[in-house]
RNA sequence: GGUCGCGUAGCUCAGCUGGAUAGAGCAUCUGCCUUCUAAGCAGACGGUCGAAGGUUCGAAUCCUUCCGCGAUCACCA
């Protein structure tokens, strides 16, 4: 960063000093691997400014630099591209000054300014499937890059336990589960819960066609099954208060609760706070009230209030029904208000939901500025594309959802498997190797989901295991493991600072370029709410390790000096993989 | 129909705030384990960057139009 300030500065000067011309800046680009050189200027835009060929002045910029600037040793010109040759003694000058910083690349000040993000948000009627799994390690790992960045960060979820859909699960186990319990079947909270709202589901469909088979138009028939009735009259009740009611929920929240619980501890995710749709869906209706009085919403003749969006190439939205009840919107206006309130450091909210809700989310940040928050233009929707499977979308009512604690139990079996084949694990308890199966199964799956634009939809087929080669999480995990292999049979070597005056090897030098990026890579990622770009940095640090380790012998090297250097290269790129896998949620591990 | 997103190698994806001959992995084919872990390395094969125009010294990248796929446009959440 600092070396591009600097040669910013002497090539300005050089122009300066040369042409007599001040250049507003200087563009550069790392050099193309086919060319000699660590960082190219571009010489095209100064001819805006220089008349006269690119090559001519390139060499003339070439040359003032290695005659005024220490670090640049060489230059070279081709067409209008000015590669310069920076010292090895820079390199291990900076290598030096990180080499006791252990958590290279983060930012160890925290900022006052707080961040929410929120991801996960399920509903309590069914079971967490792929998608969640999405939205959870694209939640986690943004929380976890924010924090690198600098920032300080709330974790958070909204849970939508209420509602008619959990009055579904509650009525058919009321009629079908004859007092079935988790401990009495042995299912995981979630799924049994999950179970009856499927078999709701099933009764639903098998009225509507004993209706229909008796004359019932079918649209009316869906409206007037009895059981969809029995339902909706049951979320009268829960808003009632009806105890009855109101205890089965708890009772059977308490079991999605647990269930959700072991999932996201499987999956290593975690929340600092927690919201819930039951505390929150009456917010917002007074904020409505009180917006309606300083003319941001409009009521229409039947009571019902609206905001008009035309103005900003939007249309006009509900906020308020007739019947002065909240709809989703209100809900949502509410619950960031009260968030904001709770953790009055707020500064910005990050919405971790899918990209179908990009209508809802654009419409809430302008209804949330035009009420006039200060915190409402930092406000971001972390939308993603939705996961869906050869046969098409997930549909948990249909039973075709890729159920997530199946899945993850399924990457840990493959990772057993290739483990056991290949047989490198003498020696570890079977404690150990179970440990070790679910580092790389799940090392295997987070990459998989994170390194792909959460932009784009995934095609997941069940059918074709996720990859453990090439660039994959075991991939990665798998040169860490190296790593820890040399640095245990080095422990001869010290670690102290290495002389600069060393002949850096290619790959070494090409190492150290890519260890030096990896602070503004956390930024970038950090910026653009991308863990996709950490994931591809930690690739080609990895690529680049695995060259080295087999073009140049580390232990095996018998100048003193330099296998010192060597052996401490290794723990530093080890301790980035797994600084940058800390920021996807991965874990790494000591032998695979 | 309006709006938003996506379209790059057979497949999965990088690159997109404009720069050199468009990069990886998987798959297919060649080599490399008597030296630090072969879940690896080195190489071959594979591309009209959806299409056409435009801006520019220079376009996968920016603009316009069109095509394909997806989402969304409820007094559901």
């Amino acid at each position: 960063m600092s070396l591009q300030n600097d040669l910013t500065q002497k090539v300005i000067e050089a122009v300066k000093q040369l042409y007599e011309v001040d250049l507003p800046t200087v563009e550069f680009q790392p050099t193309r691997k086919d060319f000699e050189g660590d960082i190219t200027v571009v010489v095209f835009p100064m001819l805006r400014q220089i008349k006269g060929n690119p090559v001519q002045i390139g060499t003339k910029i070439g040359e003032y630099l290695v005659e005024h600037v220490e670090d640049v040793s060489k230059c070279n010109v081709v067409q209008g591209f000015l590669n310069i040759v920076i010292a090895d003694s820079y390199y291990l000058d900076f290598f030096n000054s990180i080499l006791d910083d252990t958590d290279f690349g983060y930012v160890k000040s925290q900022s006052d300014d707080a961040v929410m993000v929120e991801y996960s948000s399920p509903n309590t009627n069914k079971p967490l499937h792929l998608g969640h799994i999405r939205n959870n390690l694209l939640g986690y790992s943004v929380a976890e890059i924010l924090k690198a960045s600098g920032k300080k960060v709330y974790k958070t979820q909204i849970i939508n336990d209420r509602g008619i859909h959990i009055c579904k699960s509650m009525l058919a186990w009321q009629k079908f589960g004859k007092g079935e319990t988790p401990e009495s079947s042995g299912l995981k909270g979630d799924h049994l819960v999950g179970k009856y709202y499927v078999a709701f589901d099933k009764a639903y469909k098998e009225q509507i066609a004993e209706l229909v088979e008796a004359g019932t138009p079918k649209e009316r028939a869906e409206k007037e099954a009895p059981i969809l009735l029995e339902a909706q009259g049951m979320l009268r009740k829960w808003e009632a208060g009806d105890d009855e009611v109101v205890s089965l929920w708890k009772k059977m929240n308490g079991w999605v609760y647990y269930g959700f619980d072991t999932t996201y501890k499987n999956l290593g995710v975690d929340f600092d706070t927690l919201y819930y749709e039951s505390d929150t869906y009456l917010l917002g209706r007074d904020v409505v009230k009180d917006g309606l009085e300083r003319g941001v919403f409009f009521k229409k003749e039947d009571g019902s209030v609206w905001i008009d969006l035309t103005e900003d190439g939007l249309d006009e939205k509900i906020v308020l029904r007739s019947d002065g009840t909240a709809v989703y919107m209100t809900q949502d206006i509410g619950t960031a208000i009260q968030r904001v309130t709770d953790y009055p450091d707020i500064n910005g909210m990050v919405y971790t939901v899918g990209n179908e809700q990009d209508y809802h989310f654009k419409v809430l940040f302008l209804i949330l500025k035009k009420l006039g928050y200060s915190w409402a233009e930092q406000l971001y929707h972390l939308s993603y594309g939705m996961v869906d499977l050869p046969s098409g979308k997930m549909k948990s009512r249909e039973g075709t959802v890729v159920d997530a604690d199946d899945l993850i139990k399924n990457m840990e079996d493959t990772a057993e498997s290739i483990s056991q084949e290949l047989g490198k694990l003498d020696g570890y308890s079977e404690e150990e190797k179970k440990k070790l199966y679910r580092t790389i199964g799940l090392g295997a799956l987070k990459y998989y989901i994170l390194k792909v634009d959460p932009k784009k939809r995934i095609l997941f087929n069940p059918e074709e295991s996720v990859d453990f080669q090439g660039n994959t999480g075991p991939f990665i995990q798998y040169t860490y493991a190296r790593i820890q292999s040399i640095l245990r049979k080095a422990d001869n070597v010290r670690s102290s600072a290495v002389e600069t005056s060393l002949d850096l090897h290619e790959k070494e030098k090409e190492l150290l370029k890519q260890i030096q990026l990896f602070p503004e890579t956390i930024q970038l990622a950090a910026e653009n709410f991308s863990p996709a770009l950490i994931a591809n940095y930690t690739y080609d640090l990895v690529k680049e390790f695995n060259s080295f380790y087999q073009q140049v012998s580390i232990l095996g090297e018998t100048d003193e000096q330099k296998k010192n250097f060597r052996v401490q290269l290794s723990q530093k790129v080890g301790e980035v993989i797994q600084a940058a896998f800390r920021l996807l949620g991965i874990d790494v591990p000591e032998r695979m």
